[in-house]
RNA sequence: GGCGCGUUGGUCAAGGGGUUAAGACGCCUCCCUUUCACGGAGGAAUCACGGGUUCGAAUCCCGUACGUGCUACCA
């Protein structure tokens, strides 16, 4: 194993949410970082809850996060094919395999015999409730029936699983990249089932036995699968692979922002904020929206997932995905979930709007500016508007309130400037009108010199007529100087929409 | 219930025997700005609890509590 694969394995039943992002961040950064190989495997064994169009949205959202893989289902690589529905064939020899060397064996109990067993074990006073060493000998399967009479079975076409046979006893010993030395017992793992009756694999036996096929070197994943690793150290055991067997690391759980639990789809709608990267029609929420749509930077949506359950010891926080590569270290990934902070979230994407010039921002802008219908005839211009503005808004979506002006003239509510009116004001308006038609200049240092001289001489404060005079340009008292407005929207624009709103006065 | 993992301000967190226990988000105050932001200065707020070990514990050990995950022919 001279080189590093990872693999991230989505099940495409559902949108690419918060969690699933960060762990294939992660799987990503680690191959990058080591020079290796970021593999997408999907796994649709579930058929009752694959979703339709689910396996092209994660390769739409790992491509706006900028980390697409190397090898997938769509991109191919050496091991194809990584789409699990397609190994199919080769599951059930592993399965038998390890029913001969003893260590699976077939199950014919149907679920209603299961649950009575549960309920014999509940009260004989079980605390061990599992299908497993204590109980299976008590159960429909090729242990407790005869040879003969199991492929009889089998042959009838009885419906059946292979369950992973484990004995009690051992101490199952690993290390964690991410959790350290764990140590469990045998006792209390389960005898799960490997190969369904469907002939489809669980994800136990899937994992393993692509995992291996793959040459995959490092398996990361959720800390959910921390409970199922001893099936699948056992598994790379009882196929005799044990030296190749890959480095394991479970990463923390991202946790709802007001407690109790990890953080669930649902928890979106229900706590207003997005938890999926892009737009996801689900089919019991219906159109769910996601971070792009809300506005934010793809830039900004992986940092902040990557500082979730990681950092690099320094105080800095804003990293680039280059960066991001170059700091991670998997030994400093925390042991334990964070909370989902979605004031963090937009921090995070004010910063890196503030962080990237005009330029760097303009193709993530521009839709938004269209679907707002913006007429941008001269992109010198726009680029000046987005460096003005940019600085105050948050989300992406926060352009169009903040530079909509500088397209088209705002509509003034007159009351806002008529607060504290009097007719010397409109007659210095007028006058400014008059000074300012007659310049050939206009450029920041005339309009603000002149714009207070006239002031001055009628005995009024600049602030007292500055108010109204951004009013009358912008629609409301916010936005960038306004001098520097002024001269974006050019000196027509300014002196129009001057004397639109004092004629009315 | 069983088993696993975890626990530093409201949130994200640095720190791994001696620190005034960093920093960030959010909140508050002030400065800058005749707007709104940006920026700058400051403030409130933390080592879950109980026992050990030690001259000394947020740091190591043990318990407890709490949180969280798994306990499916889902992943």
């Amino acid at each position: 194993m001279s080189k590093v694969r990872v693999r991230f394995a989505p099940s495409p039943t559902g949108g690419l949410h918060l969690g699933g992002v960060r762990t294939a961040l992660y799987n990503y950064l680690f191959a990058k970082k080591h020079g290796g190989d970021f593999v997408l495997r999907v796994e649709d064994t579930d058929q009752t809850r694959f979703v339709e169009g689910a396996e092209d949205y994660i390769y739409d959202c790992l491509d706006w996060c900028r980390i697409p893989p190397d090898e997938s289902p769509k991109h191919g690589g050496p091991f194809a094919p990584y789409r699990q529905s397609e190994r199919k064939n080769s599951y059930r020899q592993f399965a038998e395999q390890l029913v001969r060397s003893g260590h699976a064996y077939y199950a014919f109990d149907t679920s209603e015999e299961i649950e009575a067993l549960r309920e014999k074990l509940k009260a004989e006073g079980n605390d061990n409730l599992q299908y497993g060493h204590q109980s299976r000998m008590r159960m429909r399967n090729s242990l407790t029936l005869s040879e003969e009479e199991t492929q009889k079975l089998i042959a009838q076409n009885v419906p059946h699983v292979v369950r992973i046979r484990i004995e009690p006893g051992q101490s199952i010993h690993f290390r964690d990249l991410v959790k350290g030395d764990i140590e469990m017992s045998s006792d209390t793992v389960d005898d799960k089932v490997l190969l369904k009756a469907d002939g489809m694999p669980t994800y136990h036996l899937a994992v393993v036995v692509d995992d291996h096929a793959m040459q995959i070197t490092h398996s990361f994943r959720g800390e959910e699968w921390l409970p199922s690793a001893p099936v699948h150290i056992l598994l790379y055991q009882y196929f005799g692979w044990k030296n190749e067997m890959p480095q394991w690391a479970h990463f923390p759980l991202i946790l709802k922002p007001d407690g109790n639990g990890k953080l669930s789809k649902r928890d979106g709608e229900r706590l207003g904020f997005p938890v999926f990267a892009m737009e996801w029609n689900d089919p019991k929420q219906g159109l769910v929206k996601g971070f792009k749509e809300l506005g934010f930077l793809p830039e900004a949506f992986i940092n902040m997932l990557a500082m979730l359950g990681w950092n690099d010891g320094t105080e800095k926080e804003t990293f680039s995905l280059e960066e991001l590569v170059n700091a991670f270290e998997i030994d400093r990934v925390h042991a334990h979930g964070a909370k989902f902070d979605f004031e963090k979230a937009k921090w995070f994407n004010h910063e890196w709007i503030k962080k990237l010039s005009a330029v760097e921002l303009m193709p993530s802008l521009l839709p938004w500016f269209e679907k707002d219908g913006f007429e941008i005839f001269d992109m010198e211009q726009l680029e000046k508007v987005i460096s003005l503005v940019k600085d105050r808004c948050t989300l992406l979506s926060d352009f169009i309130h903040q530079s909509a002006y500088f397209f088209r003239a705002p509509e003034v509510e007159l009351a806002l400037v008529q607060d504290k009116w009097e007719g010397k004001k409109k007659e210095f308006f007028e006058q400014l009108i008059l000074a300012w038609k007659g310049s050939g200049q206009w450029d920041h240092d005339f309009l603000e010199s002149s714009f207070k001289e006239l002031a001055n001489q009628m005995e009024l404060k600049p602030g007292a007529v500055l108010a109204p005079f951004r009013v009358m340009l912008v629609g409301g008292k916010f936005g960038p100087g306004v001098f520097d407005i002024a001269i974006v929207i050019g000196k027509e624009e300014t002196l129009s929409r001057i004397i639109k709103i004092i004629e009315q006065l």
